[in-house]
DNA sequence: CGTGAGATTGATTGGGATCAAGGATAGTGG
DNA sequence: CCACTATCCTTGATCCCAATCAATCTCACG
């Protein structure tokens, strides 16, 4: 660990952080310019490309990650290689379970994504000298849960058609500036679709082609989605 | 609601949290006498029959309550009447989502239980005087929503058999005193079962008969469940 | 252009849903 | 104590949706 010299004539906030988009989102909102100086000296930006890995299920945590740009995908896999993705995290989540030693999930970079990397013990140790940030993080826990659950009822209760809807909607909600049209890039593969929904690659390509027939989406390049009615997509999710 | 004559000079534990068997389990463990006091004033202690609606979806929220005794099941349904189990509680959960006016979920009493209603702005002044007290109601909200993800993965990628020797391992595991041999009430009906596991009764009553087939488990009363081998069940869970 | 990864489409299979009938159990009232 | 009933559960027969197996297509990239 290195020696750290907190300036304390000044309080001004870090480059670094100045020039970040989650400056004001997520947990760094909950700091102050002195708070965000000392966590500052500690952390670095890092980007990382889509495929790689940033967590590995039963590994020890060292560091969070404060997700500034792009989508996590956060999975389960049995011993015989089944997936199941469990979570997607969008800026300005946190990565990694507070408190936890050790991972529960494998995270991955499901698009290209810049990640503040955050070493375990700095916020712990802020967490602890600052209830509103772990108000903060409860917050976005309590969301998760709620999103878990949700999605619960995606995974036992509908049909294919109605998973793979869901999922276009639930990406198109998150993209959603609120306009009539919507597009979007998808920012899993079909076979991350599949792990999303419980499904197959080719039940998800057979769906989606299908909702193309009906009008309900169009497709450019296999990843590029337009959806231009919302609420005829929204009808479809059961 | 009843008077409560409180006796300033002492700080004496109340007389209902005196004898309450959650008094050094979940929130109430964070509370000093003191706290514990001025919180019995607005709480009471009530007991709910299996099959009660405790919360429903989309409508306010008044009180939390603390699980004292028994199983409480947390579920969703679908405009057309499909249902998804989204969670149980066990003492001392506490239920109710903090911080959310309305609930996002369906709350019934799944056996007999006890419950410990706690006026929603009541918990809520204590949670914001008490980081410690927050800090415990994220201790399980992490634990719910770890559960949640495992679950997830029970729902998306496992077969029905798998899917049922989880349900029981899971119990089982709740119940578990560490022996040998693992004996328990299931907490659900056939229905219940099926709506947590997304499968239909049929098929939940068919797995379990199968169980008992293999050995894996003895059924007495439908409700009563016998686990010879706890390790047999773990390896049919997939 | 050739290659390979990712996606689509088609044919067939199978696991779990659905439909249907009957059995076990607890509660009720005679 | 014994029908009577309602509820819950089990078991069987059949059907259908999504998995599997297999072939082809698209497109990015060397």
């Amino acid at each position: 660990m290195q020696s750290v010299r907190n300036d304390i004539h000044t309080s001004s906030i870090p480059a670094l952080c100045q020039s970040c988009e989650s400056r004001h989102q997520g947990i760094c909102a909950a700091l102050n310019a002195q708070q965000l100086s000392a966590l500052s000296k500690h952390t670095r930006r890092v980007h990382h490309h889509a495929g790689d890995q940033l967590l590995a299920d039963a590994e020890p945590i060292t560091s969070y990650g404060n997700v500034l740009h792009g989508v996590v995908k956060l999975s389960k896999i049995l011993e015989d290689g089944r997936q199941q993705v469990v979570g997607l995290q969008f800026a300005p989540d946190l990565l990694g379970r507070l408190f936890a030693n050790e991972s529960r999930v494998t995270a991955e970079a499901a698009s290209d994504v810049d990640i503040c990397m955050i070493p375990k013990l700095a916020l712990e140790a802020l967490v602890r000298q600052n209830p509103e940030l772990e108000h903060r993080v409860m917050l976005q826990t309590l969301r998760e849960l709620d999103e878990a659950r949700d999605w619960m009822v995606t995974l036992g209760r509908k049909t294919a058609a109605e998973k793979v809807a869901s999922f276009l909607y639930l990406i198109a909600s998150h993209i959603d500036p609120g306009g009539e049209v919507t597009t979007f890039d998808l920012p899993l593969s079909r076979a991350d679709i599949g792990d999303f929904l419980g499904l197959t690659i080719e039940t998800v390509s057979r769906q989606m082609s299908k909702l193309k027939a009906d009008n309900v989406i169009e497709i450019e390049n296999y990843r590029h989605v337009l959806v231009p009615d919302l609420a005829r997509l929204r009808v479809r999710c059961g």
